[in-house]
Formats: structure tokens, C-alpha cells, sequence
DNA sequence: CGTATTTGACCAGCGC
DNA sequence: GCGCTGGTCAAATACG
């Protein structure tokens, strides 16, 4: 039996295919039994491989055009319409060394064959899709046997087998140039990476130095103080539990309520809790309202004279307070679970029916910790009942697993972002143009900061919906990107963002800028010297720890190195006025790295709560 | 029996 | 002051 023309695929350095088995196409027929068929291979340009490990696959079609008339006589009737599927051939039969099995292997191959009654006697065509599982191995060399010996048929498909390699040397270079570009990216983002933790020091060293010459030149800061709840918003899930602000408004009236008489439980509750400076703090509080010589106005006050000197006016205070201490963070997520896995446990404490909205609102805390005074509300979308809103609340003052960690970071971070937004104004609104402009340039609705509700609230929307628009966002809003944009959300995708950020928090450590961020947390809630500079700081810092936690989180993850290309490009996409951004990048990437993460955590996560 | 959930009641804030 | 609404409490209930 003749072979056929060499194919010879050089395995490629990139990994997009390493083939380097002889490849054995047979014929349908053998050559001895048809001597005088002249198959012609009309096209084997249509093929696609798989990235995928060993066993890889390379999937072509063969179009062979037989003028001969043997193959009418013996060939099988034609197949049916739906007779397309492609088989898989067996290395084995492909490879063999004898006949028989090669021929084995040419029963596998025929597929489709289309008559056609030409002029010059019985032509047809047939047009084989083959599937062929290739392996690694030694051999350096590949033969087509179409079951013709003439050498015109070898060249022929010589010819059409330098078709197949230089496709495939054309795929190799844009493999290499997407490398490149991959390889571009990661430096781009190292190098912004470094610039912004530069600015992050140099923006320390400035606000240091402020802050010693506004110390000498008034003598407090007292007017431009910031409420302690404002400065609770911290990256507490680092370990460094800090004392929410809706934990101290609302043990405050738990206090209240309960009377002076009833504070064994919260106390006790602390007595666990992690050595910080806040149960200190808090147990002096407990200690004053014990003592009932305080109205909780006053408490208020002087809720931490080693942290927070007095404001001017306990009206002042108090304003200031409800607007600051209640900032949210919102999740917005297409899941069909009743509740998305943030790596926390949660119990209900209530359910009401809230107010435009037919679904139930749902109220869990954290019970993680006795006395942790996290919060969370978990409500179904009216517009769109598929969309769960989760609406978190204060800090955790206990440390927390890395998928919880993430939630916890991302919407400490987005709340410091809104805070920090909302500061300079009087009138609480941000300069959303700024933030837009500076830092989150992107256009899709992925988050949106909302200080012109009652309670300020960063709203991170998951569910990217084709119009932004759909749910009426409030003006003042930016957005913030995330390689997972489209992915209708199941319980698995979402509670896969928590591991995306939990590992960007895991990094962030190494950051001596978030670590810097984290001190300036630090400084102001200790009510130092330098703790409005600070806050100061921390303005332009937040921003970058969100930004640098997305970042970072998906830096974090190898499986994430194409999301963190689609990313990133999808911002200087977004960027650049002659790109509307699409999401197909991102959808692909997203899905990939999705599939490449399969360790869904759902941790510590209480089951029964998503039921 | 311990724990979690449900649900009606209560409270605070806010607007009229 | 009254009503509305959001948020929380706590007794009752369900569940393992």
C-alpha cells in the first residue's frame, strides 16, 4: 500500500500544537482495488485545534473528488443529510504499522460522500471531516495516504499539506503575537502597579507634612475631624478588626434599650473577640452607659476622646453620623440561589417586606464572631427577580477566610472609595466626573456610587445589563470592571468573585501602598495628630485599592492571566475614544477562567442559609 | 436538645 | 402628633 504525500507538522513552541506523530490518512479504498482512481484533495483548509492538554486534537475536513466510477459500484449508498459527524479516529488505527489496522482505520474515516453525475463519467465528491486525536510523541513524520500510488496525488496533497503548515505557522505567529501581547500587558500593569505606589508614598510623605504644619498652625483639627464611623470603613478583613460604625450606632441603642442592665451579653461577647484597640474602646463605652452619667448624644461626642476629638456641635455630630455611618456596599449578582456565598456565615435575623418591591427583603448578620456587627440584606430585584441584591454593612472584627476576606475587602474598599468620594463635598455628592475621569474610565455599569441616597452606597452590578440604564441609577456613578461582566450568574460564578478578591488580598499584604493605606486606617481611627491628613490621604488611596484589588486579584491566579489581559485592555479599550469597549474578550477570558478555577469555595458558608 | 429560621411586635427616623 | 417605613428583637417554630 503506497503512502500518500508526507505531512510533517513541526510541533510549535508556543503550545498551540505539538505534533509530531506520522499522521496516516487512508483511503476509503485501497489503491490495488482501484488503480485507477484519481483522488484529488480539494481543500484541507478547514481545520481547528485544541489548546487543550495531551491528548490534543486536530479537526480537519478533506474534500476528495474522484472522477473514477469504482467507487459508485462499490462505494456504500450515500449517507444521509444528517450523516456529518465527525469520528474520531484512534491513534491506534492511524498509526499502525500494518494494513489492516490502517484499514480499519479508513472505515473510520469516510463520512460524507456527495455524488455527482459529471460529463466524463461518475464524479463525486467526498468530503471527509476528520477528528484526529494526536499525541506527543517522538516521530517526526506524517503521511497522507489517500490509497493512491501516483505522484501527482503527492503532490497534490504535498501541496495541500503546505496549506495545513503554513496555517499553522501563521496560527504560531499570532500565538507568539498575542504572547506578545499578553507579555505587554503584564509589563504595563507592573509598571502602573509601581507608578501608583509611588504616588501612594509620596502622597504619605505629603499628608505627614501637612498634617505636622496644620497641627503647629491651629492647634486641633478639630473642623475638619472625621466622624469615627466614617473611618471604620477599613480593611478590617485583613485582621485588623476594627470597630464598625453600625455596630456603634446600633449597640449604642441596643444599650439604649435595654437599659444599663443588660450588657453582659455584649460585653461577654467581646471578651472573645480579637485583642484590638476597639474593644478597649468600646468598653469604655459600655462602662460610660453603664455608669448612665452620658445621653447617648454626649456619648456620641465622646465616643473616643483618645480617638476622635469632639466636634464642634453635637447636631453637627449627629447629621454627620447618619449620613456616614450607614454607607453600604451593594452586590448585584444573577443567581438563582437564595443567597450568594461571600465565605461568611450569616444568620437571619429578619424579613420584611420592603417598600416598591414585592420580594422580600431579607436581614442576616455575622456569625462568625459572637458580636460581629456585620450586616447584610439580601433582596431580589424587582425589575428583574434574577438579580440578587446583597447589601452589606460595617466591618468584621474578626479575622475571616480568604473567600470572605474578599467581600469583605472589596466592599470595605468600595465604601472607603465612596466615603472618600463624598468628603470633599458639602453637600455629600461626589465628584463623580473626577473619579470617572481619573481612575475608572470604563463605561460599562459595573458599579455605581450612589451619595445622594439617605445612606451613601456603592453598588458593584455583576449582572452587567445590556442597558445601564435599566435600573435607573442615580446621577454620580462610576464604574468598575470586572473580567466577568456577562456571566449570567449562578451560585458558582458568584461566590467565585470572593476567591478572585480574597487572593488579591492575600497579595495585597505584599503591597507596601495598601499596607501604607491600612496605617492611614490606623491613624485616623486613633484620632492622632495626622488623622484628618490621613483621611486625606486615604481619599485618593481607596480608590486605588479597589482598583488595585481587582487588579491585583486577578494577577493573583495564573488561571486568571488572560482574564487580567482582557481586563486591562478592556479598560485602555474603554479609554481610548475609538473604542466602545466590547465584551466578547471579556466573555472569553471570563469563561475560561472560570472553568480553570474549579475549587469553588464555598467554605464556611452556612448551607442552610441557601436554601 | 441545641441551633437556626420564622414572624409578629417594637422602636427609631422621617415627612407631612 | 401621626403615619409610614426600615431595621431589629425575641418568642415561637422548625430542623437535624
Amino acid at each position: 500500500m503506497a503512502k500518500g504525500g508526507g505531512l510533517s507538522i513541526d510541533s510549535d513552541p508556543i503550545g498551540y500544537l505539538s505534533l509530531h506523530k506520522p499522521i496516516v490518512l487512508n483511503s476509503f479504498q485501497q489503491e490495488d482495488q482501484y488503480p485507477n482512481c484519481t483522488h484529488k484533495i480539494q481543500d484541507l483548509s478547514t481545520f481547528s485545534m485544541d489548546r487543550s492538554p495531551p491528548p490534543q486534537t486536530l479537526q480537519f475536513s478533506v474534500n476528495l473528488n474522484c472522477t473514477d466510477d469504482h467507487h459508485r459500484q462499490n462505494s456504500p449508498p450515500p449517507p444521509s443529510d444528517d450523516d456529518d459527524q465527525r469520528k474520531v479516529v484512534d491513534e491506534r488505527d492511524f498509526f499502525a504499522d500494518d494494513n489492516n489496522k490502517a484499514d480499519e482505520a479508513s472505515a473510520d474515516v469516510a463520512d460524507k460522500m456527495d455524488f455527482d453525475d459529471g460529463p466524463s463519467g461518475i464524479e463525486f465528491n467526498v468530503n471527509t471531516g476528520l477528528n484526529l486525536l494526536i499525541t506527543n510523541t517522538s516521530s517526526d513524520q506524517s503521511v497522507v495516504d489517500d490509497g493512491m500510488s501516483s505522484s501527482i496525488e503527492d503532490k497534490r496533497a504535498k501541496s495541500e499539506l503546505a496549506v495545513l503548515q503554513a496555517e499553522l505557522e501563521r496560527m504560531n505567529a499570532e500565538n507568539q503575537r498575542l504572547r506578545g501581547m499578553l507579555t505587554q500587558v503584564t509589563t504595563n500593569y507592573n509598571a502602573l502597579q509601581v507608578h501608583l505606589l509611588s504616588l501612594m508614598q509620596n502622597q504619605k510623605a505629603d499628608n505627614s507634612v501637612e498634617a505636622e504644619e496644620k497641627n503647629l498652625n491651629n492647634g486641633n483639627g478639630s473642623q475638619l475631624v472625621v466622624p469615627r464611623q466614617f473611618m471604620d470603613l477599613g480593611l478590617a478583613a485583613n485582621g485588623d478588626a476594627e470597630e464598625p460604625s453600625q455596630s456603634s450606632s446600633d449597640e449604642r441603642s441596643r444599650e439604649q434599650r435595654s437599659g444599663s442592665g443588660d450588657n453582659g451579653k455584649i460585653s461577654a461577647g467581646h471578651v472573645g473577640d480579637e485583642g484590638l484597640a476597639f474593644d478597649q474602646e468600646k468598653k469604655e463605652f459600655l462602662r460610660g452607659v453603664n455608669a448612665g452619667d452620658e445621653s447617648p448624644e454626649q456619648q456620641t461626642q465622646s465616643w473616643g476622646p483618645n480617638k476622635v476629638p469632639r466636634l464642634n456641635s453635637p447636631k453637627e455630630v449627629d447629621q454627620t453620623e447618619a449620613t456616614m455611618r450607614k454607607a453600604r456596599v451593594s452586590v448585584r449578582a444573577r443567581s438563582e440561589a437564595p443567597m450568594i456565598t461571600d465565605g461568611c456565615q450569616w444568620r437571619k435575623y429578619g424579613q420584611k417586606m420592603a417598600k416598591g418591591n414585592p420580594c422580600p427583603r431579607a436581614y442576616y448578620r455575622c456569625t462568625m464572631a459572637a458580636g460581629c456587627p456585620v450586616r447584610k440584606q439580601v433582596q431580589r430585584c424587582a425589575e428583574d427577580r434574577t438579580i440578587l441584591i446583597t447589601t452589606y454593612e460595617g466591618n468584621h472584627n474578626h479575622p475571616l477566610p480568604p473567600a470572605a476576606m474578599a467581600m469583605a475587602s472589596t466592599t470595605s474598599s468600595a465604601a472607603r472609595m465612596l466615603l472618600s468620594g463624598s468628603m470633599p463635598s458639602a453637600d455629600g455628592l461626589m465628584d463623580s466626573n473626577f473619579l470617572t475621569r481619573t481612575i475608572l474610565p470604563c463605561s460599562s455599569s459595573m458599579a455605581t456610587i450612589s451619595a445622594s441616597a439617605p445612606f451613601p452606597t456603592v453598588t458593584l452590578d455583576l449582572t452587567q445589563s445590556p442597558n445601564p440604564l435599566q435600573f435607573q441609577k442615580p446621577p454620580g456613578q462610576f464604574n468598575i470592571p470586572f473580567p466577568n461582566p456577562s456571566q449570567n450568574f449562578t451560585n458558582g460564578p458568584v461566590s467565585l468573585l470572593p476567591q478572585i478578591f480574597g487572593q488579591a488580598l492575600y497579595n495585597q499584604s505584599k503591597f507596601s501602598g495598601l499596607q501604607m493605606s491600612q496605617d492611614m486606617d490606623r491613624n485616623a481611627q486613633l484620632g492622632g495628630p495626622q488623622s484628618q491628613q490621613a483621611q486625606q490621604g486615604q481619599q485618593q488611596n481607596s480608590l486605588a485599592d479597589t482598583v488595585t484589588a481587582a487588579t491585583a486579584a486577578i494577577a493573583a491566579d495564573p488561571n486568571f492571566t488572560a482574564a487580567l489581559a482582557a481586563a486591562i485592555t478592556s479598560i485602555i479599550g474603554n479609554a481610548h475614544p475609538s473604542n466602545n469597549g466590547n465584551n466578547s474578550t471579556t466573555n472569553n477570558t471570563s469563561n475560561a477562567s472560570a472553568s480553570g478555577n474549579n475549587n469553588n469555595n464555598n467554605s464556611s458558608s452556612s448551607s442552610k442559609l441557601q436554601q
